[in-house]
DNA sequence: CCTTGCCTTTGACCTATATCAAAAAATCAT
DNA sequence: ATGATTTTTTGATATAGGTCAAAGGCAAGG
């Protein structure tokens, strides 16, 4: 437990960067949030199920992925510090086309819907941290938006290792690919070269 | 005036597909909102400067552009019924890389950025009505990511088709295809194969 | 009307990346 | 460990779409 404490210093200062954090926020966010960890290769949400969790990475990787023509494509990976989740599902209860999966051994925390949609209710600083730190994300897609437009895979590749500066080199060679929207064999060839 | 009324019409139901407008958050919207037309070609808002106005367009399409290697790259489009400005350069009030004209005469409602700042800090509905629309905008780009990374030219068209159905006859071809990331010339041969 | 300039189309050629196939290397389970 | 599976690398070939160049269309201003 004392090991918790010290994990949710960084869950807290997470959510400092946007709002305040008052000492009744900051219990009630305790009270609701619980840990889990998950295996290597560990499904997190499967795609037919309405996702009802959010989780808040503390240590590890975990990956969005759909499938398609049989193949699974990756549509974002998360490392420390960042939120989780099947974004249309979670929010409008409905299931989507999205797996979410752990890359590594991964240690979260876990926030149901429920409980998101009751800090919303009573805690007017949630929505504004929520909105602002949408923000923040909104800047990540558009980037990723010109970075597909307008690169070669070779640069699409050094956006990607910058993106993902501190954990990159963790994830395999194919799932990077996929996220690229290049051949595995490309992405080889462009490693190798340099 | 009688016309202004008949206009906010359409703005106020874009509010309300997200939350409930109080008599007195609609009464404070009128207040501070202002309706201005643009020229065809006219320039709305100059990378150089900070973007101090987000505009609602009740007829007409704006364009989101910058410039690369000299050459003006569309960003995204917004017609009737829509919120237009440059994100960063409106939220953090820095100086962004976004330009924003008008493509064709257009009517559109603006509001000043102290004046949205208001109306978030007194109105909490307001926080989630920004929370709930941002939704929707991450819905759009995540599909344009997709679009992007594994669909030909002419798959990227026609999905361009489908997302701006109501303008896209209106757009100028160049500008279109720097939009998708292809060139003039194979959008070209694109539409004229079919 | 006729310019002037811009936007779009057409043609010839070229290059980056996909595809297909198979070997090599790494990882996993027994 | 050891064999089995998965992942990555390497090679040969094909192709979608880019580049460069020039001509045709269309629209705004005198």
């Amino acid at each position: 437990m004392s090991e918790l404490t010290q994990q949710t210093e960084k869950f807290f200062r997470h959510f400092e960067k946007y709002i305040n954090l008052s000492d009744t926020l900051k219990d009630e966010l305790l009270k609701r949030i619980s840990f889990r960890t998950f295996k290597k290769g560990e499904l997190v949400h499967d795609a037919g199920k309405i996702c009802r969790y959010s989780y808040f990475i503390e240590k590890g990787i975990f990956r969005t992925y759909f499938i398609k023509d049989g193949k699974e494509i990756s549509e974002y990976f998360c490392g420390e510090g960042e939120w989780v989740n099947s974004p249309r599902s979670f929010i409008q209860r409905t299931t989507d086309i999205y797996y979410i999966d752990a890359i590594e051994h991964t240690d979260a925390f876990c926030l149901h819907v429920n409980d998101l949609v009751y800090l919303f209710e009573n805690f007017p600083e949630m929505e504004r941290y929520s909105r602002l730190s949408m923000g923040t994300i909104f800047g990540h897609l558009i980037e990723r938006i010109t970075s597909l437009r307008f690169t070669s895979a070779k640069e699409k590749y050094e956006h990607f290792c910058l993106t993902y500066n501190d954990i990159y080199s963790r994830i395999p060679l194919g799932m990077i690919a996929t996220y690229l929207g290049i051949t595995q064999e490309t992405l080889s060839r462009i490693r190798s070269e340099k």
